[in-house]
DNA sequence: TGACTATTTAGACAGTCATCAATATAACAA
DNA sequence: TTGTTATATTGATGACTGTCTAAATAGTCA
């Protein structure tokens, strides 16, 4: 069980302590929220719609699911905070939330 | 179904063009790798180590699995390209695949 | 009110996944 | 060869997930 090998050298900040248990939990919501090939693409979709977002119901048709499924796959967008949602009358327009990528960002590039 | 709008500012470039089916299963595929706390940690606990790696042995106690799982996991993040493992002897060691997460960045950051 | 539309929720189902115990494989050492 | 150790594989199981249809909710407009 031991390799016989005690320290290594290190190319993290020397500040920095390995992931709590609580802390990769909730980074690994973030990155299960992009996870799926659909959720992929419904994100790149309404990033690409900018500032102003994109009504709900344009995202329906080119990623080729029922209406339901992509209703579904928006709110664990949602829910892992990369994007965010204002209704207006009948319709819902969504939005990257703004630090969507943040701590998936800060964790990536070390 | 029609929302009334037609088009939007993008803040991506002209030329790209949204996510393909193929290239979001790929991607997907990156980020499922990331997807679950144990892994996120394993991955942590082996970028932590620098050049040299880490032999596998140390990263059951640690983790709090049980061999298997974590062999499995790191089974897991080699297919996904995230790292890479090198035998000496019966121990084996672990380091970070160079471009690991190249794919990820260049979505996550547009 | 009633008809129509956009979205969400509920329920079901097939497939995937994290985990473990048990076993197999592989490398070393005596 | 025999024993010991590190790692991988197998098989099982409970939990989770992506998808759909059907139904519910909510908003708009006559």
């Amino acid at each position: 069980m031991y390799c016989g090998v005690v320290a290594t050298q290190r190319s993290l900040s020397i500040h920095s302590r390995p992931l709590t248990e609580n802390k990769a939990d909730a980074l690994a919501e973030v990155f299960a929220a992009l996870a799926d090939p659909t959720r992929l693409r419904l994100f790149d979709l309404v990033r690409r719609a900018g500032e102003g977002g994109v009504c709900s119901c344009d995202l329906v048709e080119p990623l080729d699911r029922s209406q339901p499924t992509i209703s579904h796959h928006l709110k664990v967008l949602r829910e892992a905070g990369l994007v965010e949602s204002r209704k207006e009358g009948t319709w819902v327009w969504y939005s990257v939330s703004p630090g969507a990528t943040a701590s998936m960002l800060a964790f990536v590039r070390n």
